[in-house]
Formats: C-alpha cells, sequence, structure tokens
DNA sequence: AAAAAGTCAATTGTTAACAATCTACTTTCG
DNA sequence: CGAAAGTAGATTGTTAACAATTGACTTTTT
C-alpha cells in the first residue's frame, strides 16, 4: 500500500499526538470513554498503534486503562489541580534556583514574545491559544535550568490534565488579565531581581491562579 | 490454548514488572539493546505484549526507542544522578512540609523495620536488596504528603536509572553505614524535630550520597 | 416478582504474518 | 585503493484475525 510521503513520524507517535491534543484541547472530554476500534476506524488504521498511544498517554496520565474494561479520559478536580499546581510551583522554583536567576537571552525573548500573543489571543477570547501559551510560558521558566530532566518531571505534571481542567471541568473563562500581570512580573522578577524574589513571584503566581479560578466557579454556580 | 492458571495480571504488566527489575537489577545493563523477537521467544509469547512492556518501561524512563532501530537501555553519568538527586531532594523536602512533619504511623513502622532490614542487607552485602530498600525508605519519605501525584512523579524520577546507577555503572558497593545513618537521622527528624530540621537532612543526605559515591569510584580507578 | 443462571454482543488482549526501514557488508566504478 | 552504490539480513512497524473477558440482557427458578 501506498503511504502518505510526508509522514516520518510513526502511526503511533501520530495518534497519540493527536489524541494528548484533543484531550487537552477538550474535544474529548474528561469522563469520556475512547473505544480502539473506532479510534483506528477514524484514522483508517490498525488497532495496533492506537492502542499504542493511547498506552502512552495513560502512562502520561491523561487517560486510564481498567483491565478488559477500557479506556476512560481522566477526570481532575479542584483538589487535584491545587496539588499539581504546589507540585509545579516547587518545579519551577528550583529551575529558578538551578540557573540562579540567570535566564538565557534566548528563553527571555520567547517569554517577551509570549507575552504579547497573550494579549492579542486575550482580545480574541481564543481559550485555546490562552491555554497553550500559559503552558509554553511555564515550561520557559522550568528550561531555564537547562535540566531535561526537571522538563521532564515537569511536564508529566502538565499533562496530568491541568489545562484540561481549565477549559473543560468548569468551562469558565481563564482570567486573562490576571494571567498576564502574573507572568509579566515573573519576568520582570528574572530580568532584574533576586533569586528570592523571583522564586516568590512563581508562588505567589499559583496561589493566586487557583484562588481565582476558584471564585469563577462560584461566580458560574450562582448564575 | 491453555494459559498459566496463576496469571491474573495481563502479560504487558508481566513482562514490564519482570524487565524493569531486570534493568534496575542490573542483569541486563546499561547501554544494552533489547530486541522484542528475543524477549518473545524467551517468554513464550508473541512480540505485541513486549512491545507494549517496552514502550511503557520507556515512558518511565528505563529505556529508549529509536525509529526503526530499535531499544537501548540507558546510561546514567555522574551528573545526571546529581541531577536526579537535586529534584528527588525538593520533591521529598515537599513532602515533609506537605505533611507538616507528621508521618502517618503506619509509614513510621514501615521505615523502622526498613532499616533493621538494611541492617541484616548489609552485612549479607546483598546489593540488590540494599537498592530496594533504599527505595523502599525514601518512597515512605515521599508517601508522608498524601499525594498520590507527588508520588507518581517523584517514582517517575526514581525508575530513571538512579538505582541501575548504583549497581552497574560503578560496579562499586554502596557505602551502607552511611546510608543507614542517613535514614535513621531523617526518621529521628520526623519523629522528633521540626519540618525545617527533616527538610535539612533530607538535603543532607542527597548531599552526601553522590560525594560518597564519588570517592568510591575514585578508589576504584586508582586500584 | 426477585434472585440466580445463562446467553450474547461489544471490547480488550494476543497472535502470527507481512511491510518498511535500518545496518553492515559487498560490489562496482573512478 | 577508496568512495559510492547496491544488496541481504535483521529488526522494528503495521495489519488483520482470533481468543478471552466483561457487562447487559434474557431466561429460568424459586
Amino acid at each position: 500500500m501506498v503511504k502518505a510521503a510526508v509522514s516520518r513520524k510513526t502511526l503511533r507517535e501520530q495518534v497519540a499526538e493527536i489524541l494528548r491534543k484533543k484531550i487537552l484541547n477538550g474535544e474529548i472530554k474528561p469522563g469520556e470513554r475512547i473505544i480502539e476500534a473506532d479510534v483506528a476506524k477514524a484514522f483508517q488504521i490498525s488497532r495496533g498503534p492506537v492502542r499504542e498511544a493511547l498506552r502512552q498517554i495513560e502512562e502520561e496520565g491523561l487517560v486510564t486503562y481498567e483491565s478488559h474494561k477500557g479506556c476512560i479520559v481522566k477526570t481532575m478536580s479542584y483538589e487535584d489541580m491545587q496539588e499539581a499546581y504546589l507540585i509545579r510551583s516547587t518545579l519551577e522554583t528550583l529551575a529558578a534556583k538551578m540557573c540562579s536567576g540567570n535566564l538565557p537571552s534566548d528563553l527571555e525573548e520567547r517569554m517577551e514574545r509570549n507575552l504579547e500573543k497573550m494579549g492579542e489571543a486575550a482580545e480574541k477570547r481564543d481559550l485555546y491559544q490562552i491555554v497553550e501559551l500559559d503552558e509554553e510560558f511555564h515550561s520557559c521558566v522550568v528550561m531555564s535550568s537547562q535540566s531535561e530532566k526537571l522538563y521532564k518531571v515537569w511536564k508529566s505534571l502538565e499533562s496530568g490534565n491541568t489545562s484540561a481542567y481549565f477549559t473543560m471541568e468548569t468551562e469558565s473563562l481563564v482570567p486573562f488579565d490576571v494571567l498576564k500581570a502574573n507572568h509579566q512580573r515573573i519576568l520582570e522578577a528574572f530580568r532584574t531581581k533576586s533569586v528570592e524574589e523571583i522564586c516568590r513571584e512563581i508562588e505567589n503566581h499559583y496561589m493566586i491562579v487557583p484562588k481565582v479560578l476558584f471564585e469563577e466557579m462560584q461566580k458560574k454556580k450562582n448564575l
């Protein structure tokens, strides 16, 4: 059979990538079931690669398999999010310490551009983009450490459905302005302040975001 | 075909478990190649489950796949180990903070017994057991947080071949007495001291171990 | 009518064959 | 003799069929 000349990646990788995106994106909702055969049919491939892809994103923490029962997208509670944020906060402050507050210039530029894009996305109310930009910004913070390991660990937590929680469980809009202002303060701290100051900003950020989000949830409930 | 009546677990799980053990154990050495067909033949099963198992322990960080090339056991440098230890140290101190230094009594008992066993294993010079006990002790520290997420993150790093490094790369004996004495200090801190004191003990531990290990390596080289 | 047992469809778990790709070796050509 | 090109074997990537397990539905039994 003739294969598309473009695909350098293996089917497993492609499927994993797409499914991951769909879950983080919210197209496939938490609690929803994913059936191997259906996915295989949709992509016009066999079940093998689909199975492997699902198994991979299971390890990443996005879905769970129960033996002989199948595969469902993980749900995440408010408490789960707080827990994840506490760990992320710790890892990101560790990154700041590891680089002694010296942000590589390429990362600084990326963060700068990121903030601009965040402004644009906020105007358009493009929720998906916001989530992506948020992830990019924080990944820059982590990568300041230059540690592959730290990045991998951090990332494994990120996939733990934090973004999906934003977009799905609450369906409430992320308070863009708070987000952007916080990020700005973090970048500024990296530029001009001490390591301790940077850490304080990061910790502060991860205290405020869930709090604001909680308020949003309450507001929504009282409608 | 008639299957062994014992196995409640899926083949993938069984194979993953065995291979993981063999790698951490040192039976399969870092840098060594693992060929799906060989493993399948050895277990008298087809390549499918073997493949899935390998893919899983790849995600865990024990091996790497290169597309169409195959699967090799990850190697770890001294610097890698230091990096891993720094992160582990941070995560374990976070655990101590999360439980405010209040160690659940079942964990305290496990740690107590762990120390006893460590003494026995040290006498027998049972390297493999030492590695296992070391892992158990630290997992108790992490679990004091009662956080599934934290445990999972920590564990993902643990599998990153730290133990294998102990047993394989250096092939030098872990300084048992230092290890046990350190663990004892940590447990003691949990029992009687403040959170800050516990954190200090943990951090201290993760400073000393690589240092001592480095000295062992030097000694070995100069033989 | 309620509980137990049995059937059936759906879905995951496993297998074995086939296709694509890589590595190393051999051959060819300058 | 050395470099480029081709070839063969080994190994991973993919497929499609088959087996085992589960859960819901139906039937039987009391």
